[in-house]
DNA sequence: ATAATCCATGCATTGGACGCATGGAAAGCC
DNA sequence: GGCTTTCCATGCGTCCAATGCATGGATTAT
C-alpha cells in the first residue's frame, strides 16, 4: 500500500496560531486586501501571511476563480472548524464574569455559631437583595476550617485566625467584644466580678451545631484556663430564659448580647480577662482571588459585617 | 445592578494565541521550570508567558500551594476547554492526509463513451486494487464538462481538450489514434479509400449514453465536414455483428478496434483526413489542486493510462 | 547556618513581521 | 490594439517584542 499516508502529530509548539484569525478573515473576504484592511495591516503583510497559510497547510487554500480568489476544496473544509475553533478561544477568554443578579448554587461559608448568629441576618439580606438564586451554606469550622479551605470544601471563613498558612489569604473584617450575661440580681453582681469568680460560675453554652470551641473558651485556653460549662443549648432564646430564672451565666458576642439585653432581665458586664475584643477576620483561598464570584463574595461578606458594626454604632 | 459585568467582544486580532501553548503546559506541569523544558524555552521565557497570560485571562491562574503552584479556580476552568481547542487545531492542520485503502465515497469521472470503454478497465482494476471502498462514477460530459467541473459536480475529465479556461488545470494523458473498421469483403476496399468515400459511407456509432458528440464527429466538425450516422447504438459488439454484415463502417479509438480486429472478420483502416490521433487530456478544478484526495486520483487515472498504453505497446 | 530549587526581572541581542515601494498579471473600457 | 484600474506578490529597510543570560529574592530541606 504504497499510498498510506504516516500520520504525524502537529507539533503546536512550532506553529503560529496566530495566522488562524487572518485565515479566516481571507477565506471570509476572498481578497487579500479586503482582508488586510479587516484585520488592520497592509495588504503586503497579508499576502505574506496567506503565503505562510498555504504553506502551514500545504494548500492553496484561494485560488483563481472566475472574479477573483474562490476556496479550495481543503480551505471549505477547514472553514467551519477553524470558526468554530476560534469562537471557542473568544467564549474562553471572554468567561471571566459572573452575574450576581442570574448566578445559581450554593456558597458555603465557614463562621463560629455565634458570629453566624450575628452576621447572618444582614448576609442574608444582601444575598436576598442580589443574588437572590445564590443559596448560602453555612457551617461551624471547628478546628479544621483552613483544612477545608485548602481542600476546596468551602469558600470563604469568618473566624478568629491568628496565622494565615500558604495559600490562605485573609482581611480584617470586624472587632468583637465579648460581653457576660446574668439575670438582674445576680448574687455575683454584689462585689466585684473576678476571674475567680467568673470561673466558679455555672456557665451556658449557645451551640447551634455542637460543633468546636467557642471564642470564649479559646481565649481561656490560651490563659491556661477553663470553665464549667453547665449546660450547653442550641436555642438562643432558650439559653436567656434560663440564664433570667437561675445563676448560669452566658459570654456572648456584644452583637448578640445586645439583643438580650433588651429584654431587661438581664445584666451585662465585661468578662474579667484581658482579652475582651478579638479580630473576626475573612479568610479564602489564594485560588479564588481573582474569580469574579469569589471577589463579588467577598465585597457582600465585607458589607454584611459593615451592615452589622454600623447598627451597632448606632445603638451606642 | 452595580455588579452586572458588561460582556465585551474580545478582539483576537490583538491577542497571541501562541500564548495558549505555553498555557497547556504551565497548567499541566504546574510548574515553570519544567514547562519551560517542555517548551523547548528557558525558564525566564516561560515566566514571562505565564505573567502575559496573567494579564490576558485578568487571573493568577497558577497560585502558591503547599508543594508549589495550584491551579486557580479560573485555571481550572479553562484547562479542559483549552485541552479541547489545542486538539481541535493539531486535528484541522492534520487533516491534510487521504488514506485510499480506507476511503469511501463516490468518484466522479467525465470522459467520453469510447475513451470510457477503453480506459475503464484499467482504472476499475486499479481502484478495485489500491481503494476498494471508492465508488466509480462515469459520465459524458458532453459539451458541459467544464461547467461540470468548475461547479464541482465533477471530480475530473478526460477528454479532447483544446484550451482550458482560467481555474482549470490540465495533463496530457494520453495519444488517442482513430481507426475505421469495416468488413473484410467491403466494396470500399477495392481502391483508394478517400474522405468522400468516407462521408459518402453509412456509419455506425457505438454510444452507450447517446450523449455528446463521438471524437470523430469533432474532428470532422473542425474540418467543416460532416459524415451520415446510419446507426447508434449502445452495444458494441452488436455494432461489430452490423459491420460484419453490411457496408455499414465505423471508426473507433484504435484501443478498441483492436478488440474487433481479433475476431477477423473486420478490417481496419486509417481514417482518411488529418487529424489521425489527439491527445486525451486530465482535466481538473484548480481548488483541489493540493487536495491528497485528489493528487491520488489524478495518480490512479494516470496510472491507468499508460496501463491502457503499455498493454496496447505490447500487442504491436 | 548552608544548599538546592523555584520564580521573577534587568539587560542586551536579534530574528521575523511589518510597511513602503514596486511591478507583473488580469480584467475592463475605449 | 492601448490605457486604466484592481489585485497580488515580492524586494528592501526598519524596528520591536520575544528571547536567553545573568542575577537575586523567596521558600524549603538538611
Amino acid at each position: 500500500m504504497d499510498y498510506i499516508v504516516i500520520m504525524r502529530e502537529v507539533d503546536l509548539r512550532r506553529i503560529d496560531l496566530n495566522l488562524l484569525v487572518a485565515l479566516e478573515a481571507l477565506l471570509d473576504e476572498k481578497n487579500v486586501t479586503r482582508a488586510a484592511h479587516r484585520l488592520g495591516m497592509s495588504q503586503p503583510a497579508a499576502s505574506r501571511a496567506l503565503g505562510r497559510l498555504r504553506a502551514l497547510f500545504s494548500d492553496a487554500l484561494l485560488v483563481d476563480g472566475p472574479g477573483g480568489y474562490v476556496l479550495s476544496s481543503r480551505a471549505e473544509e477547514v472553514r467551519p472548524v477553524l470558526s468554530w475553533i476560534l469562537a471557542g478561544v473568544g467564549e474562553m477568554l471572554e468567561a471571566n464574569a459572573f452575574d450576581p443578579a442570574t448566578a445559581t448554587g450554593r456558597i458555603r461559608l465557614l463562621t463560629p455559631d455565634l458570629q453566624a448568629a450575628s452576621l447572618a441576618p444582614y448576609l442574608l439580606a444582601r444575598l436576598a437583595h442580589e443574588a437572590p438564586l445564590l443559596d448560602l451554606d453555612i457551617d461551624a469550622p471547628g478546628s479544621h476550617g483552613l483544612d477545608l479551605l485548602e481542600r476546596g470544601d468551602a469558600d470563604a471563613m469568618v473566624a478568629l485566625i491568628d496565622e494565615a498558612p500558604a495559600g490562605i489569604r485573609r482581611r480584617r473584617l470586624y472587632d468583637e467584644e465579648l460581653v457576660t450575661l446574668m439575670r438582674a440580681d445576680h448574687p455575683a453582681l454584689a462585689g466585684e466580678f473576678t476571674l475567680e469568680r467568673f470561673l466558679a460560675l455555672e456557665h451556658i453554652v449557645v451551640s447551634v451545631t455542637g460543633v468546636g470551641p467557642a471564642p470564649v473558651d479559646e481565649v481561656l485556653a490560651r490563659m491556661g484556663r477553663t470553665r464549667r460549662v453547665k449546660l450547653r443549648v442550641p436555642n438562643f432564646f432558650a439559653a436567656v430564659e434560663i440564664a433570667a430564672r437561675s445563676d448560669l451565666i452566658m459570654t456572648l458576642p456584644s452583637s448578640l448580647a445586645r439583643a438580650a439585653a433588651n429584654m431587661r432581665r438581664l445584666v451585662s458586664l465585661p468578662p474579667p480577662f484581658d482579652l475582651k475584643s478579638f479580630t473576626m477576620s475573612l479568610a479564602w483561598h489564594a485560588r479564588q482571588q481573582d474569580a469574579p464570584r469569589h471577589i463579588w463574595l467577598r465585597r457582600v461578606i465585607v458589607a454584611a459585617a459593615m451592615d452589622m458594626s454600623s447598627v451597632a454604632d448606632v445603638g451606642s
